[in-house]
DNA sequence: CAGGCCCCCC
DNA sequence: TTTAGAGGGGGCCTGA
């Protein structure tokens, strides 16, 4: 195994000076040596964490080697590099140095052409795997930060190691010049950064497939259809072709590899000692020391030998790739043969699985993975009896997305018996996070994309006993079998249902509040002296930050447009008159867009209800979703929001709407899994937890808390669930960050095993690289072992979170399964219509009432057991959703 | 048509 | 040096 770690050594540098330099490190002699023990610990973390067999660390600022002259001239009127980086370079050699690490440099090439030429021949050399740590968080952003960092003159973001896998995963090419090509020129869209304005990367990615690379588009430029794309291109070419040149990384550095050079070797203990002495490392040198020497100074252990977690399962069988790897020749789909179905052939297949798939109106039934009936709907009930085959109960059905198949048998008039294995479905359970696709499925299981749907219907065949033995090494088979697949049923069953809505009354309303609207409108256009688009953030950011500066720190968005997010105009609300009406105008504004004029709409003629669609295979926790329309997000939270729900009403007269929802679900479920005898006693006396909590955190008797305190409290309980920090609580109460901070200690301290759940929830997934619910549904985490700090603690907070949320999506779906089996069996006329993470809504038939409310509060407190504590459910009836709350 | 931004829910 | 900074979702609007 030949590992090898290349380190853009400049990059580190500055990356470790910003980093640092808002803390500046002072030793005893007042030198400022924050720098160079940035980019020592940086240096040792990444051979700690990547255990590189070699290593090698490039510099080029220290000499003259610019390519272009713009280059130069970028050199030249750059703010002259900060006094603590010029102090510390000679320490940082110095450092390296002691490490035995070779520092790298060629003559008229810069660090990254270094680092990608060698890269290159490393690959040539047999090396496994190799490593550039580069100047920004991925190659994309390398390569445009680095056009950027000549034109503006900026250094790039800080450096992060990006595995060359991960490249060609992420781009999909086989050659790291088509990735420079892609990018170098493009850059990313918000900056045009290639030159050629309005020319993003999706309109980049279409000219690039279509020419080959840039060069050729300038050469070929008549060819560009669009009239405006082409004048475009042609009056930047020479800018596009320089802005490439600048960015392209050069892999032809006159430079030779040796291998032997660049092996990792033990450092220098003596003299890393003397260094660290004279900076005055203390802490960095007792790391290392104990790290390295105490017990064996052999080199395994000095470089370390931790196992790595947070795999995902391995989904190909291909090895992991690298970055001049030219790709292995992917597998090819086996040949098919396609027959019509016959009457005869219906016989001959009693008795075998199948696996089911729709092509239009084309039904394809394949019966191993190189052969495929084919029929058309037309000649289903004419020609032959598909049912036998379908109805056969002693065989597997495979298919791919069963609500929707479902749906189209039923307008065939045709339904499912037997055992039915959804691929869909089933990988959903097996790597939520992944895209579920049949055509990813394949490529990333199979190694190769069937095309057409003859040769996916064969696909199902293959991917059958490889997702199989998936479920079941993962233990997913009960989740699969239990709740998933029988949900499906319900979910259809709730769709075809729909809900009636009082189109009158959301006529009026809109009508009402598109009036209100239309004053705030006017008021708005006379405080900005102009009329412009409320809606657009543009045109908004424009207005507030360059013609009426509300503030002379404007907010900026992750892509450096002006922000005008609700949190941040909340908070420059006393600025200006403006904001507030802006503020009120957006809200009228979503209610009328997404709820008001957009429902009567979607109501489908045929039934007179609105329907919406539940997708089983969205999130990453387990959850359902819904969309067209999305009847999860219907506004309750504010007084002018909530009237919305008045309109969703009972089907007639004989009928009234039940919502029943599980009472603190969340945090239920966070004192169960943490058995936190504090928080289950606090449930069991049926208090108010959040009063509870804050008795706890203000130690006052309950009675005496006031509302802020338990509105705090309530935060903070909000906050445990999704993975506090002191950061996000501050934000959400508006209190300073030390007092946040005060109050997650205190909760910590009055809640300890709530405390030690969340470090033991942490612990296990990174052991085993996945988080999972209290039924075994997992989610992958590989982030969880990252070196870098903000993506590791995302990973952490999910590790938290997605157990908690996951259980309770695992609970409802079991009472929602059970509730459906309940009511179909006792023959009732009250319908599921509707499901919102922790609440469900039923059209209920009045003389069913009692009865139903015994089904419905039994199996939903039922459905899933959480040790040491009851699950409450509430239950209220009305005409309308607003009345049943 | 898609991505950015925003805002609604749990 | 910038910005974001609590988990999970979906939809509208603009701008190309």
């Amino acid at each position: 195994m030949k590992k090898l770690l290349l380190i853009d050594g400049m990059a580190a540098v500055y990356r470790a000076y910003y980093a640092l330099n808002k803390n500046p490190r002072l030793n005893s002699k007042g030198m400022n040596t924050s720098c160079v023990l940035g980019f020592t610990t940086t240096l040792y973390d990444l051979l700690r964490s990547q255990r590189p067999t070699h290593v090698g660390v490039a510099f080029d600022l220290q000499k003259p080697t610019f390519r272009h002259e713009m280059y130069a001239e970028y050199k030249a009127n750059r703010e002259a590099m900060p006094e603590e980086i010029q102090m510390g370079l000679p320490w940082v050699k110095r450092i390296i140095e002691n490490f035995r690490i070779p520092i790298l440099t060629c003559e008229g090439f810069e660090a990254d052409d270094v680092i990608g030429t060698l890269s290159r021949k490393a690959e040539e050399a047999g090396f496994d795997e190799i490593i550039m740590v580069t100047p920004d968080k991925d190659f994309a952003q390398l390569v445009t930060e680095r056009v950027k960092m000549y034109r503006f003159g900026r250094m790039g973001r800080p450096d992060q190691v990006m595995g060359v896998a991960e490249v060609k995963e992420k781009f999909g090419v086989a050659d790291c010049r088509q990735v420079i090509d892609l990018l170098g020129l493009w850059g990313d869209a918000s900056d045009n950064i290639p030159g050629i304005p309005g020319v993003g990367e999706k309109t980049a990615k279409k000219l690039i497939d279509q020419f080959g690379s840039i060069e050729e588009m300038v050469k070929r430029s008549d060819e560009i259809k669009n009239e405006k794309l082409r004048l475009l291109v042609k009056e930047h070419s020479d800018n596009a072709l320089f802005s490439k040149e600048l960015a392209t990384i050069r892999l032809d550095a006159p430079i030779d590899f040796e291998e032997d050079a660049l092996l990792l070797e033990e450092p220098d203990y003596q003299a890393l000692k003397e260094t660290t002495d004279i900076l005055e490392f203390r802490q960095f040198a007792r790391k290392v020391f104990t790290d390295l020497s105490v017990k064996d100074p052999s080199k395994a252990v000095a470089w370390g030998n931790s196992e790595v977690g947070g795999r995902r399962p391995e989904m190909g069988t291909t090895s992991a790739p690298t970055l001049f790897d030219q790709g292995a020749p992917s597998p090819e789909a086996p040949a098919v043969e396609t027959h019509p179905i016959t009457a005869e052939l219906i016989d001959a297949l009693r008795g075998k699985n199948i696996a089911l798939l729709f092509d239009g109106p084309k039904m394809l039934v394949a019966t191993d993975a190189d052969t495929v009936y084919t029929t058309t709907v037309d000649q289903i009930h004419s020609s032959f009896d598909i049912h036998h085959l379908l109805q056969d109960p002693n065989t597997t059905k495979l298919c791919f997305d069963l609500k929707n198949l479902k749906y189209i048998l039923a307008e065939l008039d045709l339904s499912l018996e037997g055992e039915i294995f959804d691929v869909q479905l089933a990988h959903y359970l097996i790597d939520a996070e992944m895209r579920h696709t049949l055509d990813f499925i394949c490529s990333s299981m199979l190694g190769f994309e069937p095309e057409g749907k003859v040769a996916q219907a064969a696909a199902l065949w293959q991917l059958y006993p490889l997702m199989a033995a998936k479920l079941r090494d993962a233990k997913l088979e009960r989740l699969y079998r239990e709740i998933e697949l029988p949900l499906v049923d319900v979910l259809i069953d709730m769709e075809k249902e729909g809900v009636r809505i009082d189109v009158d009354a959301l006529r009026e309303y809109s009508r009402q509040l598109t009036e209100e609207r239309t004053g705030i409108e006017e008021r708005i256009y006379e405080l900005a002296g102009e009329r412009f688009n409320i809606s657009s953030p543009k045109q908004l950011g424009e207005v507030l930050y360059e013609k009426l500066r509300v503030t002379d720190k404007p907010p900026r968005t992750a892509t450096k447009q002006f922000s005008t997010a609700e949190d941040v105009l909340q908070k420059l609300a006393a600025t200006h008159p403006i904001i507030p009406l802006i503020l009120e105008y957006r809200s009228i504004s979503k209610l009328v867009g997404t709820y008001l004029d957009s429902f009567p709409k979607l109501i489908n003629p045929a039934t007179g209800r609105l329907h919406t669609v539940y997708n089983q295979t969205v999130t990453a926790t387990g959850r359902l979703s819904s969309s067209n329309p999305n009847l999860q997000n219907i506004p309750i939270r504010t007084e002018r929001g909530r009237e919305i729900r008045r309109a969703f009403v009972a089907r007639d007269e004989e009928h009234l709407l039940l919502a029943a929802d599980y009472s603190q679900i969340e945090l239920r479920i966070i004192a169960s899994l943490a058995r936190d005898r504090h928080m289950l006693e606090a449930f069991a006396h049926g208090f108010d937890i959040h009063a509870a909590t804050a008795a706890k955190i203000y130690h006052l008797p309950m009675e005496e808390v006031s509302k802020d305190q338990r509105r705090n409290a309530k935060s903070v309980n909000f906050g445990i669930v999704y993975g506090i920090s002191a950061f996000g609580l501050s934000e959400q109460l508006g209190i300073p960050r030390k007092e946040a901070a005060a109050l997650i200690d205190e909760y910590f301290t009055q809640y300890p095993d709530i405390r030690r759940f969340i470090d033991e929830s942490v612990a296990k997934a990174r052991e085993r690289g996945y988080a999972q619910t209290l039924l075994g549904r997992r989610r992958y985490l590989p982030d969880i072992n990252s070196r870098n700090a903000s993506a590791r603690s995302f990973a952490e907070r999910n590790a938290v979170n997605m157990p908690i949320q996951g259980t309770s999506a695992d609970m409802i779906k079991l009472a929602m399964v059970n509730i459906h089996a309940s009511l179909r069996k006792q023959n009732l006329r009250t319908r599921m219509i509707l499901q919102v993470h922790d609440e469900l809504v039923f059209d209920l038939y009045r003389p069913e009432e009692a009865i139903v409310r015994q089904i419905v509060s039994r199996e939903m407190k039922q459905a899933l057991p959480l040790p040491g504590i009851d699950i409450e459910v509430g239950i209220d009836i009305g005409d309308n959703w607003l009345q049943a709350h």
